[in-house]
RNA sequence: CGGGAAGUAGCACAGCUUGGUAGUGCACUUGGCUUGGGACCAAGGGGUCGCAGGUUCAAAUCCUGUCUUCCCGACCA
């Protein structure tokens, strides 16, 4: 690219609609352009870089036997409705109308198609297995957008769809998508983990994530310093610690607390620690009500108690229900003399005189034990805490924001079955498919590296996804003796297949270097006075070489880095 | 969907309280000067002040409605 005669801009200031460091950069460099919440546009320069990773996933896909296909993204909604997801995406899906009135959608995930797909193969168990991928568009009209590329309704993802006639089968497919996505991320050289997730509404028996570590991003990771343990918090186990061995003091004892109804004013108005208090929350799952209990310095997950429960729908319950179940104002809801089924945290199990609230406004009951009331159910419904064991080993875990780059699923026969996809075994007998899904974000990708790899001049790509391998910039493009090497060395890169910019605007030189190291291109070459004494500088965006080279060395050098 | 903030030139903003000819910086055009880290001088061009109503002699400014964007939450593969 010769940036004199290219579309090529960048913008000096940070811009009004983008909170997040990455899309800003990737904003400011000209690289993407957001034209409605959500929904972006990728300028040259940035689709670049976006096809470069697609380039790598697609090349390791291939490697790992996997075969591509092209799906559409418009599709006729009975797809979904006929494998019973239509309900669960609800408003997530868009969904539209053809000039006769049917109903469409547009794809947010293509389970269904692919088992369409695999079914026009499927006839024995010799058919099997397969593995089939897109790299195409998804759509889902999220609740909220937000941070730059990380949550976005228009994105495209590599989807692939793994077909086994047994579990044995499922595993082996499994297994080679995990070692192609380590080595995709290794080698687009992005600072990831693989962490156990939920399987949510994709449904399934395992799921991992593959995280990208980052300081914004959505989700909470939980890790261990010591060992490889790596997990999501919606779904990291908390341990069961015996604790302290108080001696149970018999009565409970009601206490005048006016006004103070959250654990916060309660701990100050007592005296007392969190951890001395347990939360009652009220829930309503699938439509009936609980009481949940956790300590007071902790937080209750509501994807555990889904599981726990086995449920559905897990919503917290309105101020009006609360204050109708308690009988009190919220804030001060318990355990005791409440007639609804009490779900506990393990960790209650072994709490003593503790504080709960007394279903009376303005009063808590101090010195409560476990036989003060009856309770439904005991189990692990509350989030690890930074500085928890770890569950492999036993060292403090900390936590960790991240950005789910990938994602992969053991989904069993979950769609098989209600898309009726079914092969005949060595016996003659009909059996569903065992599928897997994996996933890649694309946008994340690039938006994790940017998030992870830029300082304050701007982005830093690792070499394997940079929009261009080299930038010459050309100090004075006045001068013909500069211009002309400038240009011989372009055409010697490219030649031997560098993509590599020409910078020779007639900018002043600090405009120049700025936006080079702004767009985060990994060598420079700048050529300047000195190139009449055919020296010519070469320095790397990291800060790793910064040195003068003979221009006959040059290309040799460049070669070097790159291969 | 709830809470908060913001929409004025390509970008970032001021002006609004107290209504009276639309401003600043960067970017852009022309000329000059300059070329190793976002120069300088001079002269220019560019605006339905998000949109729609209302109040008023007069609205960027006051009032009502509405749309859009960002942040927090709810929600979410």
């Amino acid at each position: 690219m010769i940036l004199s005669k290219s579309y090529f801009y960048t913008l000096r200031e940070n811009v009004k609609d983008e909170e997040t460091k990455s899309s800003n950069l990737l904003a400011r460099s000209g690289m993407i352009k957001k034209v409605s919440n959500g929904i972006y546009m990728y300028t040259p320069l940035g689709f670049r870089v976006l096809k470069k990773i697609e380039n790598i996933v697609r090349d390791e896909m291939n490697k790992s036997g996997a075969q591509e296909l092209l799906m559409p993204s418009l599709l006729p909604e009975d797809i979904y409705v006929t494998s019973g997801r239509r309900e669960n995406f609800g408003k997530n899906m868009f969904g539209l109308k053809d000039r006769y009135e049917r109903d469409y959608v547009l794809g947010p995930t293509h389970e269904e198609l692919f088992a369409i797909a695999a079914g026009s193969m499927i006839h024995s168990y010799k058919d099997l297995p397969f593995n089939l991928y897109q790299i195409g568009r998804k759509y889902r009209d999220e609740p909220r957008p937000r941070f730059g590329l990380i949550r976005i309704r228009e994105f495209i993802m590599k989807d692939a769809y793994s077909f086994d006639f047994n579990y044995v089968g499922l595993d082996k497919s499994y297994k080679i998508m995990y070692d192609t996505y380590v080595r995709i991320f290794d080698r687009i050289g992005i600072n990831y983990r693989v962490v156990k997730a939920d399987t949510g509404t994709m449904g399934g028996i395992l799921s991992e994530e593959f995280q990208a570590i980052t300081d914004v991003g959505e989700d909470i990771l939980v890790l261990c310093p010591k060992c490889d343990y790596a997990s999501n918090l919606e779904v990291s186990e908390c341990i069961d610690i015996p604790k302290e061995n108080d001696e149970e003091i018999l009565s409970k004892e009601l206490v005048y607390t006016p006004n103070v109804g959250t654990i916060e004013d309660v701990t100050n108005y007592l005296n007392l620690p969190a951890s001395k208090f347990v939360k009652t929350l009220i829930y309503k799952i699938d439509g009936q009500f609980y009481a949940c209990l956790v300590p007071g310095d902790r937080d209750i997950n509501e994807v555990k108690l889904e599981k726990l429960l086995g449920s559905k729908e897990v919503e917290m319950a309105s101020i009006e229900e609360v204050e109708e179940i308690t009988a009190s104002k919220v804030g001060f809801a318990g355990p005791i003399g409440l007639n609804i089924p009490i779900i506990i945290d393990n960790d209650i199990k072994y709490m003593k005189n503790y504080v709960v609230g007394a279903n009376k406004s303005d009063y808590h009951y101090m010195n409560v034990n476990n036989n003060d009331f009856e309770y439904y159910l005991a189990g692990d419904i509350k989030n690890v805490k930074e500085g928890d064991k770890c569950p492999k080993c036993g060292a403090s875990l900390y936590f960790n924001k991240g950005i789910e780059i990938g994602n992969i699923f053991k989904l069993g026969t979950k769609y098989s079955e209600s898309l009726g996809l079914y092969y005949t075994d060595a016996n003659n007998t009909l059996k569903p498919v065992v599928m897997g899904s994996y996933g890649i974000g694309l946008e994340r990708i690039m938006v994790a590296v940017a998030e992870q790899s830029a300082d304050d001049k701007g982005l830093v790509w690792p070499i394997n996804i940079a929009p261009y391998e080299v930038a010459i910039v050309i100090i004075d493009p006045k001068d013909n003796t500069q211009l002309e090497i400038g240009h011989q060395l372009y055409n010697n890169l490219k030649n031997i297949g560098v993509d590599v910019i020409l910078d020779d605007r007639d900018e002043r030189p600090g405009v120049k270097f700025n936006d080079i190291d702004l767009i985060g291109i990994p060598i420079r070459i700048t050529i300047g006075k000195k190139v009449h004494e055919d020296i010519v500088e070469l320095k790397l965006r990291n800060g790793e070489i910064n040195k003068e080279v003979n221009v006959k060395n040059i290309v040799n050098n460049v070669k070097e880095l790159i291969m």
